[in-house]
This record gives C-alpha cells, sequence and structure tokens, in this order.
DNA sequence: TCTTGACTTAGACAATGTCCAATGTAGGAT
DNA sequence: ATCCTACATTGGACATTGTCTAAGTCAAGA
C-alpha cells in the first residue's frame, strides 16, 4: 500500500491533493473506515474537500482493485486497503468494527460445479461475526 | 418454514392479518426479498399494510430466529427464510440476486484461537460473489 | 362483550450514497 | 513559462433504505 501513488500514477491517474490525502488516509494494514470516516479524517489535512469527491475517489480505487470494500451490515460500506493479500474479516455484531485474520487453511475450496447454477465466481469471502472484547463487557 | 405460523403462535405472538401475510410472502426455500419487495407483495394481499410493519416484522422474525438478515452489497438487506439449514450464499455482482447453495464439506472449521483477537465469534458467512446467467450475457 | 396492552399506521426524520452543472486545475503541448 | 483542455472537484439537490413517534386500532383473554 506505500507506494500506492506510484502504481496508481503509473496506471495514468492524474494526481490531485484530494486523491492524495485520501489514498493516505487508507494507508495501513487493519484500517477500515467507512467512507463518512475517511471524510473526516481527509477533510483534516484538506478542510474543503467535498464528500463526493471522496465517494468518487474510493470507487476508483475500488474499481482499479487496490481497496476492497466491504458490506457486512447494511449499514456503511467500509473500504479494505489490504487488497493484496488474501484475507477474512472478524465482524463485531454491535459497533461494526472489522478485524482481519488470515486463513487458516485453504478453507477457498471451490465449489464444485453443480453447486454453482451457472454463476460465474469471481470471489470468496468468509465473515465471522461475533462480539470485540470492547463490546462483549 | 410452513409451519412458522404454529411456532411464531406458540412463542406468544399475536397474530394479526399483517403478520400473517408478511410471514406468507417469505414462505419457499429459495426467496431473497429485500424488505420493499416484502412489502410490495404484502401488499398486494392486504394493500393497507405499512412499510413500518413490514420493517417491524421482518425484525421480529429475525429476532426469533426464523429468518436470516443478509447483506450482501450495502443496498437493502435481504431476508432469508432459510434459517433451520445452514447454507451458503451465492450472490450476482449485478443484480444482487441471492441463491443458497450447501456446504460442500465442512468449510466451517473455527478459527484458531490466536487468531480470534478476543472475539467471541458466533457465526460464520461464506459468499461467493460472481455474475448470475443472466447478467452474464 | 369488554378491556387492555400490544399492534399498526402515516409521515417526519436520519443515514448513506448518487448525480449534476458550474468551476477549477494537472500536466502535456507550445 | 504559459496556455489548453480534458479530467477532477464542488455543493447541493435528490434517491434509497431504514428508524422513530404519537395516535388510532384490534386480538385475545376475562
Amino acid at each position: 500500500m506505500s507506494d500506492l501513488l506510484e502504481r496508481l500514477r503509473g496506471r495514468g491517474w492524474r494526481l490531485t491533493a484530494q486523491r492524495r490525502v485520501v489514498a493516505e488516509v487508507l494507508d495501513g494494514d487493519h484500517v477500515h473506515y467507512t467512507a463518512d470516516e475517511v471524510h473526516a479524517l481527509a477533510a483534516e489535512r484538506l478542510p474543503e474537500i467535498s464528500r463526493a469527491t471522496v465517494y468518487n475517489t474510493l470507487g476508483e480505487l475500488v474499481t482499479l482493485g487496490e481497496v476492497i470494500e466491504v458490506s457486512t451490515d447494511g449499514r456503511a460500506k467500509r473500504y479494505d486497503p489490504n487488497a493484496h493479500h488474501a484475507h477474512q474479516h472478524l465482524v463485531c455484531a454491535r459497533c461494526g468494527t472489522i478485524r482481519d485474520v488470515h486463513p487458516s487453511g485453504d478453507l477457498l475450496a471451490d465449489l464444485p460445479t453443480q453447486e454453482r447454477y451457472g454463476f460465474a465466481i469471481s470471489a470468496v469471502e468468509v465473515t465471522y461475526r461475533g462480539l470485540c472484547p470492547n463490546c462483549a463487557a
């Protein structure tokens, strides 16, 4: 993730202050912010950045495969910059916090063809749900 | 699911026309409607049913463990009445259609303790994403 | 049949996300 | 160094999904 900006420039991204700030906010391994959280953090550095730009930029990063969009609870989507390493999520049912975990084995065994019902499958997600240490108290 | 109404009555549910209609709409194995779809279908039989009642009733059914709430795309949640048989979901990335599939083995192997980060895990979800036969065309 | 607490209703409100027309600007061309 | 222009940003209106509340209604036991 640290050389994200170079990768993006290499793909012809026009590098603006807004995009740089959004990318910097997302830098880090265990970060799973909502769009509004990204907006708030970006605005600390670039006060007049608009919500629309944050949404646009996040959408572009998802399209480029640099971050993964995670919808765990029907509330705000969260954005996961750890797109280059296969991982799964631990989600708190109360506060929505997400934590990455790493595959314990190769559970991603593909579905047998007869269970695919004609779908062209491109990804598998595994989500463990429960209460985080904070909310369990 | 077919004797859902009896189970609910047995739990002290007050049986109203609205609840009956919502439960009937959800009857069926491969049904995964959004709350608005449930409302529209319920309104065909009981025209003046309100959205609030549909939301309330769906929430109660989830609390009672009779249906499962599925959030696959950050858009509307879908309600899965097939709560009594373990299963996984195949989700179309374009149209949001959901299809049930049945565990091919016991992939639900628990996470090792050192990967739980103090979470009290209560459920595991597996979602396969791709394009359904319709959208692939 | 009466009564009562649970249920339903309409609509206001909240949270999240999308879209658009007007304005600004990054970076190549000159 | 400056100019151009296609692409990016902005603010605000709008859309979708879901929640809440106060007032009216009704299921089911007495």
